[in-house]
DNA sequence: CTCCCGATAT
DNA sequence: ATATCAGGAG
């Protein structure tokens, strides 16, 4: 486990690298950003924004999703996968926010999750990217980085990740810290091929030295 | 824990 | 051919 100078210090590194991270989620409103996140789930932020550059013109409200038949609105997200499930959870969504919420999304993470499809890391983007909200969204590569580099344990949960960052950063660095880490993850620390071979943190990364051992590090140029 | 699932990178 | 993708629900 890094210290909490060593986590700082990586932190920097990472926003050195990526000092323009930030949401990649195209929207242009809250309900706009649940839908987008809602549809995320593993599948990548591209073919999101590729289905919701039609999707966003289409349906405009809550009413909009409930004025057509299931069967149209999963053609209309089928690419992106698990569009079953997806088409389903939109809709559900949507008739939750006219029913008990006004047809507002609502600004209190307790609340969101209450959403069909909204879980905790989706409540924890929409709070942080719409309302501001102090948040870390532990994703896919928030978890995955938080593990090699050794900001947390190799067993811990997503909520374990989660709390462990709260603890070792102030909440006034969350939401840049999170989209810094998705940046670091997504083109850099990536799953496949990770760049160990031109990484600034290589000195302190557990992962990183147990490649090398495995002669598995590529070095680019 | 399993299932949902198409698109893309490796 | 297989792994992965801003996960969530049962």
């Amino acid at each position: 486990m890094l210290t909490k100078t060593q986590i700082r210090r990586a932190l920097d590194q990472m926003g050195e690298l990526f000092p323009e991270a930030h949401c990649e989620l195209v929207h242009e409103n809250p309900f706009e950003l649940v839908i987008a996140v809602a549809l995320s789930a593993q599948c990548t932020d591209a073919l999101v924004n590729r289905v919701t550059k039609n999707l966003f013109q289409k349906y405009k409200t809550p009413e909009d999703y409930l004025a057509v038949t299931l069967e149209e609105l999963q053609e209309d997200i089928r690419s992106i996968g698990l569009y079953r499930n997806k088409a389903k959870n939109i809709r559900n969504l949507c008739a939750l926010l006219l029913e008990e919420y006004n047809g507002e999304v609502p600004k209190d993470r307790d609340e969101l999750v209450k959403l069909p499809g909204v879980g905790r890391k989706t409540a924890n983007v929409v709070v942080s990217v719409a309302f501001g909200i102090p948040a870390i969204a532990v994703d896919t590569h928030v978890e995955r980085v938080s593990k090699r580099l050794g900001f947390c344990r190799w067993k811990d949960s997503v909520l374990e990740v989660e709390k462990t960052l709260m603890k070792k950063i102030p909440a006034e660095e969350w939401s840049d810290t999170h989209h810094r880490m998705i940046f670091f993850g997504r083109y850099h620390c990536k799953a496949q091929a990770p760049k160990c071979g031109e990484c600034p943190l290589f000195d302190l990364c557990r992962e990183g030295s147990k490649r090398m051992k495995k002669g598995l590090i590529q070095y680019a140029k």
